[in-house]
DNA sequence: CCCTGATTCGC
DNA sequence: GCGAATCAGG
């Protein structure tokens, strides 16, 4: 495969939507992720962050020094003329949320069926990882068993009787079963159960 | 471990 | 110009 002006023309768009070379050399196929950050640079379109420092210029102006060189054994670095262009882009969060308050009636339906992991009793759980449950539970992918991969956060959602369920699927946390969320509420120190005494 | 981007360098 | 290999982080 060759970059073709519509090749690169899809590697700009996605790039500039932030999307991961490794995306993009999946969209693109044909080529691997190295391939992608190869050509990204070589267009010269590399930061997408660094040229827009809109948010903390007036801050702390450290004096800070960098003029320490790295000791390659190998390759030596080469003085190269930065041409740093400095888009005046624009880097705003796609904050597309509203903080709408949480649905009135939510009930946590206990489906009693089948045998449900983890689910800890609630009441055990800190309510900064519960809010933060509730919070992602809104973003899951909610993938049926068989899209479940290693990566993908198995933690089930819902009646699993019922069309309401589904399994979280958003990136697990190295490791993990769960992502970053789930692994919070399921892996806990079992502790308040204090009733330790016997 | 999996994933990111950054760099180098033979082709 | 291209991209695998490698590096450096998270």
């Amino acid at each position: 495969m060759s970059w073709t002006d519509e090749r690169v023309e899809t590697l700009k768009r996605m790039w500039g939507e932030g999307q991961s070379a490794s995306q993009i050399a999946k969209e693109l196929g044909g080529v691997t992720r190295n391939a992608v950050i190869g050509k990204v640079h070589r267009l010269g379109l590399s930061n997408r962050a660094g040229a827009a420092p809109a948010a903390a210029p007036a801050a702390a102006p450290k004096a800070e020094a960098k003029p320490a060189e790295k000791p390659k054994p190998k390759a030596e670095t080469k003085p190269q003329p930065r041409t740093e262009s400095a888009r005046p882009q624009e880097s705003e969060e796609p904050v597309l949320e509203t903080k709408s308050a949480q649905p009135p009636a939510r009930r946590a339906i206990i489906p009693a069926g089948q045998p449900l992991p983890p689910q800890p009793s609630a009441n055990e759980i800190s309510p900064e990882a519960l809010a933060k449950v509730n919070e992602i539970e809104k973003k899951a992918k909610k993938l049926s068993l068989m899209e479940l991969t290693e990566r993908t956060c198995k933690w089930p959602v819902g009646d699993p009787a019922t069309e309401h369920f589904w399994f979280c699927g958003l990136p697990v946390q190295q490791g993990k079963p769960y992502c970053e969320a789930h692994v919070g509420v399921a892996f806990q120190p079992m502790s308040s159960r204090r009733d330790r005494r016997r």
